[in-house]
This record gives structure tokens, C-alpha cells and sequence, in this order.
DNA sequence: CTCCAGGGTTTGC
DNA sequence: GCAAACCATGGA
């Protein structure tokens, strides 16, 4: 089926940019984008013309919704003009097509709390090995692993899946959601410090896993998670002052931006 | 071989 | 309250 987007829409920057990790770039130079046992493979035919590989009812009902279309990021970006905000503005640019996925809750307390002390590329190989040892066989892919899936899996397995000392917070998580200790979809009622409060009570999730959850997940865009990257540009390019806190709502979105930007 | 990765928890002061 | 030590593994 053919789709036209008009709005900032760049597949390349989307899949690279740290918050989705099964989003592939195929030989043929379309995008193929996983999300629990929902799969599309994209391609950009013309300017704002894009095949995509689902039926017109799933991509009104899933993935208009994944891609984050009802936003106007073109607005977003103008924000840092009005701070006449220099490396912001130069994010902006850059980062330009990024946008801020509505993906689902237990797919990213999983991928996030695996994330930790990860390289990006690190964390693709560690989460395709747990969806092709215990996902959901669909067409031609694994589906992400459902909770009882984790909760009963064999600790040998999990270990090769090379989780390393996250096991343990795996399991504690997998637990919590399977045994509704946890109820993702309810949390999702909760005002941000409340949310980022009872993710955090999981195991091996700081503040800056529960803040990815909540950007990625819960679409909270006033939601700054600060790892390595932030912590560089706050020390080198601002003077060790959080530069994204003067932009509200959107400054989890342009927080994106400077990291897509920083890390190119 | 070494270094470090979208950090968090535990320990010691 | 804070800083330091420690954590297991893969990719560059």
C-alpha cells in the first residue's frame, strides 16, 4: 500500500537513533521496523511517498500511531529558535526526520534495562538472540518475548543470550509483570514522577532507564533521559548546565535531536 | 590486546 | 547525603 507523510519522516535517523532496537535497514534499501509481533517493512518511493508492507486497517490502527504522526515535529523543531539555542538549533537540523516512537511498554523495560552499560549495536544482538530463543514464531521473524516466556525461560538459555549481571533484573521484571505485581497498561494513567517512581521499584532500572520507558513508551516528551551522551553535552557545550529543561513538554524530543547530533 | 558502551546497585564514609 | 567500587559481555 502506498502512504503519503508530509511531516519529518526519515527512516535512516529513526532506526539509528537509539530508541527503537529492531528497527534494519534492508540490502534493497527499504526499513524493516519490529515491535512485539507487529512487523512493516518501509520504503521511500518519492519525495513523500512511502510502500509499506501492512494493510491500510493496521497501519491506521498500529502503526500511525507507532510512527507518532498525530505530532508536528516541524513545529518542535522551530522551538530552539525561539532560545536563540545555537547547538540546539544545529540538532535540530541534523536530527531533522527524528521522531519520538510510541512503542510498547514491556518491549522497552526490557530493551532499556538490557541497554545499560551496552553499546547500541551490543544491545540489537543481545535482543534479537532473546526473540529468536523465546518470541512468538511469526512470518518470516520472532516475535518480542512475552512475559511468561521470560518468566519460565531456562536461566542457561537466558545467559546465552548474553545478558551478562542483567539476568537477574530480567527475571525480577518478567516476574513483577507476569504475576500483575506490575500493570504497565495502568501505570499509564499516572502524572510523570508517579510513572518514573513505580518503574523505577523494578530491578536494574535507574533514572535513566525508567526516563527512556517513559519518552519511548508513554510518549512523556518532558522526559530527559541523561546518559553518556547528554552528560557530554551538557559539560562540553554548555557548561555543565542541562540545557533541555527550558523546553518543557518538548524536551524530551529535542533531547533526541542533541543526541542523534552529538553522536554523529 | 585494550577500551568502553543510551547505568544501577551496593558499599563505605 | 555523597563518591567509589563493582558488575558480565560484545563490539570496535
Amino acid at each position: 500500500m502506498l502512504v503519503n507523510i508530509k511531516d519529518d519522516f526519515d527512516l535512516m535517523k529513526i532506526a539509528e537513533s537509539g530508541q527503537c532496537f529492531r528497527a534494519n535497514r534492508e540490502a534493497d534499501g527499504s526499513f524493516c521496523f519490529l515491535a512485539m509481533d507487529n512487523k512493516c517493512i518501509i520504503r521511500a518511493v518519492s519525495e513523500s511517498e512511502y510502500e509499506v508492507s501492512v494493510s491500510e486497517k493496521q497501519w491506521k490502527e498500529f502503526w500511525e500511531h507507532y510512527f507518532d504522526f498525530g505530532l508536528d515535529y516541524a513545529k518542535v523543531r522551530k522551538l530552539a529558535d525561539g532560545h536563540k539555542d545555537d547547538f540546539m538549533i544545529k540538532s535540530c537540523e541534523d536530527g531533522c526526520g527524528i521522531r519520538i516512537l510510541n512503542q510498547n511498554p514491556w518491549e522497552m523495560l526490557i530493551s532499556f534495562i538490557i541497554s545499560q552499560r551496552k553499546s547500541i549495536p551490543a544491545i540489537k544482538t543481545c535482543i534479537e538472540k532473546l526473540c529468536r530463543s523465546f518470541g512468538k514464531v511469526c512470518e518470516g521473524f520472532y516475535a518480542f518475548p512475552e512475559p511468561e516466556a521470560l518468566v519460565k525461560a531456562d536461566n542457561e538459555v537466558l545467559a546465552d543470550c548474553g545478558l551478562g549481571y542483567r539476568l537477574e533484573y530480567i527475571k525480577d521484571a518478567a516476574a513483577k509483570v507476569f504475576y500483575h505485581e506490575l500493570d504497565l497498561e495502568q501505570i499509564s494513567e499516572l502524572p510523570d514522577e508517579e510513572l518514573g517512581a513505580v518503574l523505577k521499584s523494578v530491578k536494574g532500572v535507574g533514572d535513566k532507564v525508567a526516563n527512556c520507558i517513559m519518552l519511548f513508551a508513554y510518549h512523556r516528551t518532558a522526559s530527559v533521559p541523561v546518559d553518556t551522551w547528554v552528560k557530554k553535552i551538557m559539560e562540553e557545550d554548555y557548561g555543565g548546565e542541562n540545557p533541555f529543561l527550558k523546553y518543557g513538554d518538548a524536551a524530551g524530543i529535542m533531547q533526541q535531536y542533541a543526541f542523534y547530533h552529538k553522536r554523529q
